[in-house]
RNA sequence: GUGGUUGUAGUUCAGUUGGUUAGAACGCCUGAUUGUGGUUCAGGAGGUCGUGGGUUCGAGUCCCAUCUUCCACCCCA
């Protein structure tokens, strides 16, 4: 019975084309993560559910997706469950669950392998993870996260660090168009006790990041439904009107914080990043202070960070901040994270957008072995072995077919060079070699073919 | 989770107010060309019209459900 078949919904095949494409960006990053000082790491990608929920908050547990147990999954479920409905019934059918980032699964393992590791701990991670997400622009169902963290110290050099790789990484891909906007936890609660909204500060923080979204009026008229009043907004008004150099724009904003501890110290560390930046040789031009920037997981506690595209009209392409106590959840205290992610899907469609992929569309094979018949396809294979140990990537087609099948397959592979094997070339134990772009040919020994094709490399 | 949108050949798409046997381009296969690809020419194969119901003498076309695509919201990479 033959069936259509198709893909899960938000999910996506990468052929070759896609995939030589990706792994450039993604070689980029590795190779920046690597000069850095990043070790690699690797979980599951499956998790259990304890480990999962509760830490992306309510909707995030909602977009977990949850993996059914093996077996028969009814056998510890009894009519009440049922009838109480999904809540009291999924934790009995379901304990495993598909990762949802990259952060809490490294949490886990810096717990359980904290007699292990080496405090600071800096790691890198690229693998998919899974959200049960509505599919839209830029958003998939499975998508590759790429992400780099320090844990175990407090330092503001490593978020400096971070920084830092960012803009390398894009300079790398001759992506340039983009800005940093950063801020800092402690910068938004300041502000919310300025405002009189401190008793709200999560929703308070989802509301001012739609200010560049929805406008300012819908963000006020928002913020009163959460009962900030008329001084709050004027004060806000104040803060969101500052302009110029990101030191300029941070000192006003320290008068109007006033005696507000945490403020002030949002505010040196947002200082005392930017330092660190400069002290490393990067320019902070592509770095600007944004206190609209309210977004990230709930377990952000001091600098926040996101990147955005200018001129191509696509969401945030790299994210990330610290976590003071992440790993204080699975029971090891007093552990600092601080992190960056870049979202490679984003990254691709941004390059492929503004054209930014290097032309040379890398090919694998050199050359194609063309054999006539049975006997010079023996033949070819004892070639094929010298080519290989030669270092040179080579194919054989793997069946005596006729020749415009075989030049065929070599043009649409783009395999810029064939080895014609016919009985006259086995007789002289000279090969014709072809290059297809022009067709030019000649007949060479073997020896000749591989010092031809290695100066051709 | 909310609102909208899409689905016809391998691919991109036509298909009139419901009316005979559902078309095109590209791709694929064969030949022109028994040792020469990308060009050209000739011929050919390929479709349960997403799926399941319903209305009708008759459904690719209308209705319902469901899945899928894309977009916006919520939220997020």
């Amino acid at each position: 019975m033959a069936q259509k078949p198709s893909l899960p919904k938000g999910t996506r095949d990468f052929g070759p084309e896609q995939m030589f494409k990706r792994n450039y960006i993604i070689d980029t990053i590795k190779d920046v993560f690597r000069k850095y000082g990043f070790m690699p790491l690797e979980t599951p990608a499956m998790e259990n559910l304890s480990v999962l929920t509760g830490k992306y908050g309510d909707e995030g547990d909602q977009l977990l997706f949850r993996v059914l147990n093996s077996g028969d999954f009814l056998s510890k479920v009894n009519d009440d469950d049922y009838a109480e409905g999904y809540k009291s019934l999924s934790p009995k059918i379901t304990e495993k669950g598909l990762k949802y980032d990259l952060t809490v699964p490294f949490a886990r393992y810096v717990v359980m392998n904290q007699t292990e590791v080496t405090f600071p701990f800096k790691r890198y991670q690229i693998q998919p993870v899974w959200r049960a997400d509505r599919p839209q622009k830029g958003r998939y169902r499975e998508f590759y996260q790429c992400d780099a963290d320090i844990v175990g110290t407090n330092s503001l050099v490593c978020e400096a660090e971070l920084l830092a790789m960012v803009q390398e990484v894009y300079k790398k891909l001759t992506f340039d168009a983009y800005q940093i906007a950063i801020s800092n936890r402690k910068v938004l609660e300041g502000i919310a006790e300025v405002c009189g909204a401190k008793e709200e500060f999560s929703r308070f923080c989802v509301i001012l990041d739609k200010l560049d979204k929805i406008g300012k009026e819908k963000v006020f008229s928002e913020l009163e439904s959460i009962g900030v009043n008329e001084a709050g907004l004027k004060t806000l008004d104040s803060i969101l009107s500052l302009t110029g150099h990101n030191i300029s724009k941070l000192d006003v904003l320290a008068e109007i914080f006033g005696t507000s501890e945490i403020g002030q110290n949002g505010i040196s560390e947002v200082k005392e990043t930017l330092d660190n930046l400069s002290l490393l040789g990067f320019l902070t031009d592509k770095v600007s202070v944004d206190f609209t920037l309210a977004r990230g997981l709930s377990y952000y506690t001091g600098m926040i960070y996101e990147v955005k595209p200018t001129t191509v009209k696509m969401g945030t392409i790299t994210a990330g901040g610290r976590y003071d106590n992440l790993t204080g959840v699975f029971g090891l205290q007093g552990i600092s994270g601080v992190g960056v992610s870049f979202g490679i899907d984003r990254i691709y469609d941004t390059l492929e957008e503004l054209n930014l992929f290097p032309i040379s569309e890398a090919k694998y094979s050199k050359v194609l072995l063309v054999p006539f018949d049975e006997e010079a396809q023996r033949h070819s294979l004892q070639l094929l072995c010298q080519l290989r140990n030669a270092g040179i990537a080579s194919e054989v087609y793997p069946e005596p077919a006729k020749m415009k099948k075989q030049l065929g397959y070599a043009d649409k592979k783009g395999i810029p060079f064939v080895l014609l094997i016919g009985s006259e070339e086995i007789k002289q134990q000279r090969y014709t070699l072809k290059y297809m772009e022009t067709g030019n040919q000649d007949m060479f020994t073997i020896e000749d073919v591989i010092t031809n094709l290695q100066e051709e490399l």
